[in-house]
DNA sequence: AATTGGTCCAACCGCGGTTTG
DNA sequence: TCAAACCGCGGTTGGACCAAT
């Protein structure tokens, strides 16, 4: 039974089209159709006239989404990567909630599959490492490690490395993992819901180092934070080779390790408490991060 | 086989910023 | 200068799908 506004709202159409009517839902193959033949032909000059133009009864508005996020050719389809899934964590941490700027890092992605990624894959992941995701600190003790004995040991013995940075440590194996604490969780393909989807072969992905080389300027390899939102996607990735201690991602299962003289994606400054400041402190600041040499 | 609860994603809503007349 | 129209973004929701019971 619908509620008298959406009755009325059903009647009038939507909001942003006025008193015109407007099919609502999931779109049609043939509305595909027509909307992808209209663009390819004339292109959007105007989002507002597309519908009318195309013979289509949706605001210009779901036209606009249907494009963006569907039809549009250079979109990449199926599931994202580790790669992709570290840009997004590592971008976030510095940008936040901002999708739009987010998707621009990962080639062929939409701000909205971004963001549904986030909140149904990424964050829960976060979550369960103790991690809050919106500002990618250890949450407090009686709020994280509910669920996961194995958080408990990944943070102690953090904190003993902390304590004694040299114990436990070699230059050749992983240190300390800061992910490595739940199994890989394979994500699922994409379901196929519209009828005439493709999936289109995952492509090569930007690694995250090519996000992070963006922010930095190239002589002094400082993060220049007054352009990020101008980032472009790099294509090439950079591979640093430094003595300093390493992050790197583990493409098997995600995991972001501690490493040592291993050409990876991060260097840093071999000072314990920068390496560890975002996984162990609580009342970190993502820049705080400034203080890394890259 | 039917039901139920959880997950995921496409699409919508509403707001704020920008453009236009 | 101002209001209307337009555009883009982030938050939210509806429903399809799937696994467990």
């Amino acid at each position: 039974m619908k509620e008298k506004w959406e009755m009325k709202r059903d009647e009038m159409g939507h909001r942003c089209c006025g008193k015109h009517k407007v099919k609502r839902g999931l779109w049609s193959p043939e509305e595909d159709e027509k909307l992808l033949r209209y663009i390819t032909t004339h292109g959007h000059p105007s989002w507002s006239s597309v519908p009318k133009l195309a013979g289509l009864q949706r605001c210009g508005k779901s036209c606009r989404l249907r494009w963006i996020n569907y039809l549009r050719p250079d979109l990449k389809r199926g599931s994202f990567n580790a790669e992709e899934e570290q840009t997004i964590i590592d971008v976030h941490r510095i940008l936040g909630n901002k999708w739009a700027q987010i998707a621009k890092h990962l080639p062929g992605r939409t701000d909205n599959e971004v963001k549904n990624f986030w909140n149904s894959c990424i964050k829960k992941k976060l979550l369960s490492q103790g991690l809050d995701p919106s500002t990618h600190n250890l949450m407090p003790a009686h709020k994280r490690f509910s669920s996961s004995s194995n958080n408990n040991k990944s943070v102690h013995k953090a904190t003993n490395i902390l304590k004694n940075p040299t114990q436990d440590l070699d230059e050749s194996t992983t240190a300390f993992s800061i992910t490595n604490i739940n199994p890989p969780t394979p994500t699922k393909p994409n379901r196929l819901k519209s009828p005439n989807r493709t999936l289109i072969p995952a492509q090569t992905m930007n690694p995250i180092n090519d996000t992070m080389s963006s922010l930095l300027d190239g002589e002094n390899m400082i993060p220049d934070w007054s352009d990020v939102d101008g980032m472009a996607p790099i294509q090439e990735a950079p591979m640093f080779s430094s003595e300093k201690a390493v992050v790197g991602v583990d493409d098997d299962d995600l995991n972001m390790d501690i490493l040592f003289n291993t050409p990876s994606s991060y260097t840093f400054d071999p000072d314990f408490a920068s390496i560890f400041s975002s996984a162990m402190s609580i009342d970190y600041n993502p820049m705080d991060d400034l203080g890394w040499t890259f």
